[in-house]
DNA sequence: GAGAATTGCGAGAGCGTTCTCGCATTCCGT
DNA sequence: ACGGAATGCGAGAACGCTCTCGCAATTCTC
């Protein structure tokens, strides 16, 4: 085979010796040329500008990343993918920060299952990653979280809490916004009110309390019962699998219930789809024959008429916080600290006023 | 500062020096041991093996790729981020199937813009993926998709057609299916079909059919077209920029028309919501007094009451073959081709039966 | 105009792997 | 017991890059 240097060998990419050859120089000149520091002429930095553009010469960013011990990346490991309303808008305002603060996203998911965020976490370290933003799995098992698993790389925790206090964390304030919307609620006269709350890796529904290792859900179903309890009224909690069919049998029963409750408070969208499909078929009236209000904000939730009640968690923020609060502890050496960011009520058409008892 | 070997430096990883001077062997015995190849005794195995896992060693991705010249890691390039009802299924199918077959995914958005689309591209290639996987932000504008600039890495192109055949292409049949969904509608004894298209870069909307560089919805305003003239009915279209208000004037204005549609048809979910709301503000009642078809399915879609009727694309299919013939590519040398695969209408409860003339 | 300071650039090491090559050592057959 | 084959392992190069060090050549200083 003939070739006239590397370029010629076949369509690789130019490395920065073909561009050194081809401009005449060397290695160091070259690299002194594009990145612009050190001792170099005016006119040597044009030329080897020149020839690079000519040669469409791109630098490796593994053998950069490779020299330089840092990678600009960082893993983000959650517990569902994007089609879930809460993580499709975290997952891009951390890619959108990110990007503004010159680095790139390594996405994994973990699907609420331990053991497939512990090798999440391996595959990012793996890959060099400068540090990780999870949402993790359970508060109690995090013996693949210590600093030494980590290889001494920077952890945030979002979403959720651990049951240590050793990582930066950045949740929302359910309790308080569960609490403030049962009042809500209960100001415009309702009595009765249920919760139907999704719970990864309960199979069918129940109303017996499960062990719920997920601090976020813990926190609505307190403030839930705070709420309840403040405003001497009656709740009824539904713990249901996190799949449609059967969160609706839970809707079911719950609407067949003596104790049938005026207004469904859901733990996130999928609970509310649930809620709605069921409703609409027994052709109840939403904001009128039965109330509904969940967690977490959506376009269709707003688009819908009358509009779905939300508790709008600021979502695209805590995703830039954690950002932000990872690459400063990459970069310089930013202590832990526990960012819980304030929920807030978006009162729509859902929830209607009471007049009567009913 | 005292250290005990490379381990006590930092709490960095253990390199494959830290193992071999650890088990008293060479580099390369190590690396025979832990990939399992050459001339190396059992017992030599397991004691490498048993020390390697007693340093947490980690093998270094970044090394090892630059030692193999391949990375195991595809691009993906989409127009939108997965707060979009097609995307967000599509992002996850890719990073499904890429992951059965041994590859990570490295995620870009474009926002249907051919300059950012260009850098994301390059930005993928300094990062060394083994090919890219592109939803084009223009059918004409791809002189930054040459073997040349794309270093000879394969590209496999989805969900839009490019105007020149070079790379494997993966979409759906939009085009006859939105065909045979004007006529399911049309049996129906609707008449009066409007259509409600998203063009990205309009500004306002219009029913001046705009330049469309997009084939993926010139197929399906062509549809539209053939299937309003197979069933002599009459067609509305209007092209909006893809916001809510915008496409919310959009369906007042054809609502308001004194040629007003019995049938509404939408190019995306985004444009459907736009329609719900309106029409939901005006009191009117899906499947009754306006009936509305949409591209693409979604979760909300088929849980309101009653039922979006929609064209379902087969979006899962489309990411896992687009991957599949992706990662052919790369590691044997399968030939470009076509792929289409067919969409097909669900029929929910959002289309009325017209009785008379409306 | 001679020494000192400055400027421009090349040589080379090292980041963590993998893998080829070659050198000892052990094993076998006769 | 001796030649050859088989076995086990180490040395070293290479992937593409950055950056320190040092050496010429040029410019400055008095």
């Amino acid at each position: 085979m003939f070739w006239i240097g590397n370029k010629m060998a076949s369509s690789k990419n130019a490395t920065i010796n073909d561009v050194a050859a081809a401009a005449g120089v060397s290695r160091a000149t070259v690299s002194r040329a594009l990145a612009g520091y050190g001792r170099i002429s005016k006119e040597t930095v044009n030329h080897v500008r020149a020839v690079a553009e000519d040669l469409g010469y791109r630098p490796n960013a593994l053998a950069v990343a490779m020299r330089a011990g840092r990678t600009k990346t960082i893993g983000l490991v959650v517990i569902s993918d994007f089609t879930n309303a809460f993580f499709d808008r975290a997952t891009k305002s951390i890619i959108d920060r990110a990007k503004e603060l010159g680095y790139r996203v390594l996405i994994q998911h973990s699907d609420e299952d331990v053991s497939v965020e512990r090798v999440a976490v391996e595959t990012m370290l793996a890959n060099q990653v400068d540090g990780i933003i999870l949402v993790p799995a359970s508060k109690t098992q995090h013996s693949h979280l210590t600093p030494k698993k980590l290889s001494g790389k920077p952890l945030v925790i979002i979403d959720r809490k651990l049951d240590v206090r050793r990582f930066t964390t950045v949740t929302t304030g359910d309790e308080l916004a569960a609490k403030e919307a049962v009042l809500f609620t209960a100001e415009l006269g309702h009595k009765r009110m249920g919760f139907l709350i999704a719970v990864p890796g309960t199979v069918g529904f129940t109303s017996q309390e499960p062990n719920i290792p997920i601090t976020s859900v813990q926190e609505r179903i307190d403030g839930f019962a705070a709420g309840v309890k403040a405003a001497k009224a009656s709740g009824l909690w539904i713990y249901s699998e996190d799949k449609e069919e059967v969160a609706g049998s839970a809707v079911e029963k719950m609407l067949d219930s003596p104790k049938a409750p005026s207004v469904i408070f859901t733990s996130n969208n999928d609970m509310l789809l649930a809620v709605l499909k069921v409703v609409g078929e027994r052709g109840l009236a939403i904001g009128k024959d039965i109330s509904v209000v969940s967690f977490d904000d959506s376009p269709w939730a707003a688009a819908m008429v009358p509009g779905i009640t939300v508790i709008a968690r600021p979502v695209e923020e805590l995703g830039a916080i954690a950002v932000t609060e990872l690459i400063e502890t990459i970069e310089g050496n930013a202590k832990p600290k526990e960012i819980v960011l304030p929920a807030r009520l978006i009162r729509r058409g859902s929830v209607a006023r009471l007049t009567k008892a009913q």
